[in-house]
DNA sequence: TATACTTGTAGTCAAATAAACCATAAGATA
DNA sequence: TATCTTATGGTTTATTTGACTACAAGTATA
């Protein structure tokens, strides 16, 4: 294959150059009783026999990537419409050791209630881990989780993704534990309140906590339409 | 080559499936009398001959994608060490019409004044055009230039990156300018100078603006070091 | 030399926002 | 009933913003 691209002064390179095998990893999160936890998966074979990873994937030869992340995420955890981003695309030479593989990096938000780990998978093949508390990852998955991470992070201070790992209904608290977890920052309860009712982003859900030893909250759901018109006129969280 | 990743319940991929081909595209940006340009360059031959578009090249086989997007642009603009961040990874299976390349796409800036053509181009084969003016471009350039414009416009309110398309030496509204531009938006002369001051990132490069038919305004320099005590204790940008 | 013209630089003021609190409400539990 | 916990609504003060005014420091030109 010539190299199509004759726009630049370098010498053309043979195929065998140029071709790579691509793959997918992705960051699954989710949000469970206060912590942000992330979904590995245990290698059952090879030279990392044992060692937990990002579960991944090869792109299709006549895939789109963003759809080859789709479908590797509804196989993997049976949920479909799945809040999915790129992050970044790693490409060290040495990154993996049976040879050169480059790979796109993924994080996607999950409401744990609708989680299935799908058949094929045991419970000592995948398993939720703190993001606080993450082992040495095969090949460079403790550097793509923490690209992921470092992304949603910024993301979650810009648009309300955040809501893809809570339930359709809940409380103000729980919103802004989740803030509190991912941002890692210590908040007003009634300063987020304010500040974020202000927003008029919310609905309220019409019903109230139960089971809670207290008072209960006000159970409250998002608007995706409302949000839609705001970001329309060019709009800003900061926390 | 057997799938070494083995931890989904997909079928195995022959190799055919899943080797690639992998480019690199970047938009160069640069600020030349109060616009944002991006550099392009013109297709002498094959199917979209006399067509505009990103400059690229291919990854080598040892080689990372960063120090490949380094190499080829160092390679087009004789300009070393040059300001680069990742964007995003293009994989539309029909994105380029003559077989599955898939590309990742990098956004640099550049001062002008350090620029040259590298030899091997001719004033007609690379072109600055203004960002508000870019013609139809071969392949998905368009849409990688998009992205890369927005990720700018969103890196630029939260690190100080765009004094890469500064000389070393600036005067306040040189920089409101730059902001002006890249942002679009208007802004006050005498509160962008208190806001950007107030940071303290700016250090008085001693002398005054030069040639001009009016009062000179004192030139400034980037502070690196204070930047990065800053950055460490968890800064914002915000116009 | 005087005057106009242009941009630089400093400051004012009212409105909006943010941060740190305080107080009461609404339940559950003992 | 008293107590405990979280929900929810306010207050207060300091800080930040946005709009605007005024003067300084030069150049150009009448």
């Amino acid at each position: 294959m010539k190299n199509p691209l004759p726009f630049l002064p370098t010498n053309d390179l043979s195929a065998a150059e140029v071709m790579s095998s691509i793959t997918i990893d992705c960051c699954v999160f989710s949000f469970e009783k206060g912590n942000l936890e992330v979904l590995l998966v245990q290698h059952g074979e090879g030279i990392s026999k044992g060692k937990w990873g990002l579960p991944g994937g090869w792109i299709k030869k006549e895939e789109d990537i963003d759809v080859a992340a789709d479908r590797l995420l509804s196989e993997l955890t049976g949920v479909k419409d799945i809040y999915l981003e790129q992050v970044r695309t790693f490409g060290k030479p040495e990154r993996f050791p049976l040879g050169r593989v480059i790979t796109v990096g993924y994080y996607a938000l999950i409401n744990r209630e609708d989680f299935n780990v799908k058949a094929g998978f045991t419970a000592s093949e995948a398993k939720w881990y703190r993001v606080k508390d993450i082992p040495d990852l095969i090949y460079d998955h403790n550097e793509i989780l923490q690209a992921s991470l470092n992304r949603l992070r910024g993301k979650v201070k810009r648009a309300p993704i955040g809501f893809n790992l809570l339930p359709e209904k809940f409380t103000l608290l729980q919103l802004m534990q989740l803030y509190t977890e991912i941002l890692d920052v210590e908040m007003d309860k009634s300063n987020f309140r304010r500040k974020f009712l202000k927003m008029k982003l919310l609905q309220e859900a019409g019903g109230k906590q139960t089971g809670v030893s207290h008072r209960a909250a006000k159970l409250y759901r998002f608007d995706e339409e409302i949000y839609q018109n705001l970001t329309r006129k060019g709009f800003n969280f900061e926390f």
